[in-house]
DNA sequence: CTTCGCTAATTGTATAGACAATTGTTTCCT
DNA sequence: AGGAAACAATTGTCTATACAATTAGCGAAG
C-alpha cells in the first residue's frame, strides 16, 4: 500500500468530506464532485478505489459504488477493472450546450445504437451544394449522408457538408465506422455555431432512408459552425416526427 | 390482490420479456422501456410494483430497483411511495433536441440549483429592445433578467424578451419562484427556433450579475422561437467562460 | 529474451435482508 | 359521524456478502 508502481498519478483523500444533506450516496457523490470541480483532483488522476472510499466514509461498498457509478455514467469519471477509476478529461466541462450526440441519447434510453454510412463523396466543382457554403472554388468539400439507428430502427438521418480545409484529417478517418459528428466536435476548433429547428416534409431521399412515406413531417435541426470567418461544417439532422414525439409544445408548420 | 380500488389504471405484464443481452438489470430496463415505446403501457398507467416485477423476472428486488430507478431518473417513470410507479406523461418523448434546461444540467451534476429573478418589466413603447422583435407597436413585451446558480455560484444569466400576445398567461405566473424557460417550453406552442452560440465579453450588467470582471469572455447562447410568423421569445444565456470549460473545441473569438 | 500462465487488484453485477419514509385504507373509540 | 390511531403497501436506502470479469504485473518455462 505504501510503495506503488504508480501507473497513474494518484490522489489523496485530503479534503474529501461529506455534508449532511440527503442520502449518504448523494453526499459522497457531491464530495467527489467537489474535489473535481475545485481542481484538487484533475483529469487523468486516479481516485481512491471503492474499498478505500468505503473505509474513508464508513459505508458499505454498494453505497460508494452507487455514487461513483452515477458520476461515471455522466462522463465525469472513467472506470476500468483492475485499473481503477480516473477523473475523465472532460470532467470539468459543463454541458452548457449539449451538442446533439445521438448516440448518447439512444444509449441513455437503454437502446442499442448503430450507425450506417450511406454516402461519401467530394463535392464536384459545379455542384449546387457548394452554394450552401461561401468558400472559394478550390476549397474541397466533403459530402456525407449517414443514418443513426436505435434498436435497428432509423432514428436520425444526417446530411453533412464538411470544409476539408478546416478539418483536413477527416479524410483519413474511416467514416464507415465512426460517425463524423462527435469526431468533429472534439477535434476541430470552432468559434461560432448557428442552429435552426423546424418541421419539414420528407423528400424521397429522406423518406427512403428513414423508412417513411414521402411528405411525412420530420423535425429537422440544421447546424452550421464556423471557426472565425471560415465555415467548418453544415449539417441537417432529420428525425421522423411521427415515430417519436418531441419534447415541448413543438407544432409542425402546416 | 384480486379486488382493488384501482386508484389508477393498472397494467398487466403481458409481453414483458427479457432479451438475453448484457446484465439482467439492463434487460429488465429495456423490457419496460419497450412496453412504453410500443404503447402497451401508456402515460399515467401504474406499472407493476417492484415486488411483482421481482417475481416476474425471478431476480432480487435490488435488481428490479436498479432498472426502474434508472428509467425514473431520466423521466420515463414517476415513483411515489405507497402509490407505486406510473408511466410519466413525457415518457414517449425523445430529447431529439434538448432545450437547455439549466436546472436539469445542474442537478444532474449533483449540485444544488437555485434561482433569482433580477428584473421584470413591460418594455416601454420607445425602448430600443423592441427592435429585436418585429412586432406591432401595440404588442406588449415582457423583459426578464434572471440568474441560475449552482451551489450558490452564478452559473447562467438569462436575459429574455417574451411576446405577451403569444403567451398571455405568463403575466399570471409568479416568476420570482418559477424560471420562465421551462414553463415557456412546455406551455407555449412554437414551430421554429434559431440558436446562435458565440463567445462575447461581459458588459457591466452581465459582469455584475455573474460576479466577473467587465470584459471577461462568456459563452453566449441566443435563442429565438416563433410560432408560425409570430415571434414568441428571444433569450440570451450568458455563461462565465472562465469558470466552466465547455464541451468541444470551442475557441473564443479573439 | 519472449511467451504463457498465474495471481492479485479492481470494478461489475447480483442476492437477501433490513429498516425508514410516505401515504392510502381501515378500524376503532367517542 | 368524525377524528385518531393502527395498519398495509410501496418505494428509498443501506449493509454484508458473493462471485464474475478484466487486466497489470510477475514469475516460470522455453
Amino acid at each position: 500500500m505504501s510503495r506503488k508502481a504508480n501507473p497513474r498519478e494518484s490522489v489523496g483523500m485530503n479534503g474529501l468530506r461529506c455534508d449532511d444533506e440527503g442520502p449518504i450516496w448523494l453526499q459522497i457523490r457531491r464530495a467527489i464532485s467537489a474535489m473535481i470541480t475545485s481542481g484538487a483532483w484533475t483529469p487523468g488522476m486516479r481516485i481512491p478505489s471503492e474499498i478505500e472510499l468505503t473505509r474513508h466514509f464508513g459505508v458499505s461498498r454498494m453505497t460508494t459504488n452507487r455514487a461513483i457509478q452515477s458520476l461515471a455514467r455522466e462522463g465525469h469519471l472513467e472506470r476500468h477493472r483492475r485499473i481503477g477509476t480516473i477523473v475523465a478529461s472532460r470532467a470539468q466541462e459543463r454541458p452548457a450546450f449539449e451538442i446533439w450526440d445521438v448516440r448518447e441519447i439512444i444509449e441513455r434510453s437503454g437502446e442499442r445504437y448503430s450507425y450506417q454510412l450511406l454516402e461519401q463523396l467530394i463535392v464536384p466543382e459545379d455542384d449546387p451544394r457548394r452554394d450552401l457554403f461561401n468558400v472559394r472554388r478550390e476549397t474541397s468539400l466533403l459530402w456525407l449522408r449517414c443514418l443513426h439507428l436505435s434498436d435497428d430502427i432509423p432514428f436520425q438521418l444526417e446530411e453533412r457538408l464538411v470544409n476539408v480545409d478546416a478539418a483536413p484529417e477527416i479524410l483519413r478517418m474511416s467514416l464507415d465506422q465512426t460517425p463524423p459528428g462527435p469526431w468533429l466536435v472534439n477535434n476541430v476548433p470552432w468559434s461560432q455555431a448557428e442552429h435552426t429547428i423546424s418541421a419539414l416534409p420528407a423528400a424521397t431521399r429522406e423518406a427512403d432512408a428513414l423508412d417513411l412515406n414521402v411528405g411525412a413531417s420530420c423535425l429537422v435541426v440544421e447546424r452550421r459552425t464556423w471557426n472565425g470567418e471560415i465555415p467548418v461544417t453544415l449539417v441537417k439532422l432529420w428525425h421522423p416526427g411521427s415515430r417519436y414525439r418531441l419534447k415541448g409544445q413543438f407544432e409542425p408548420v402546416r
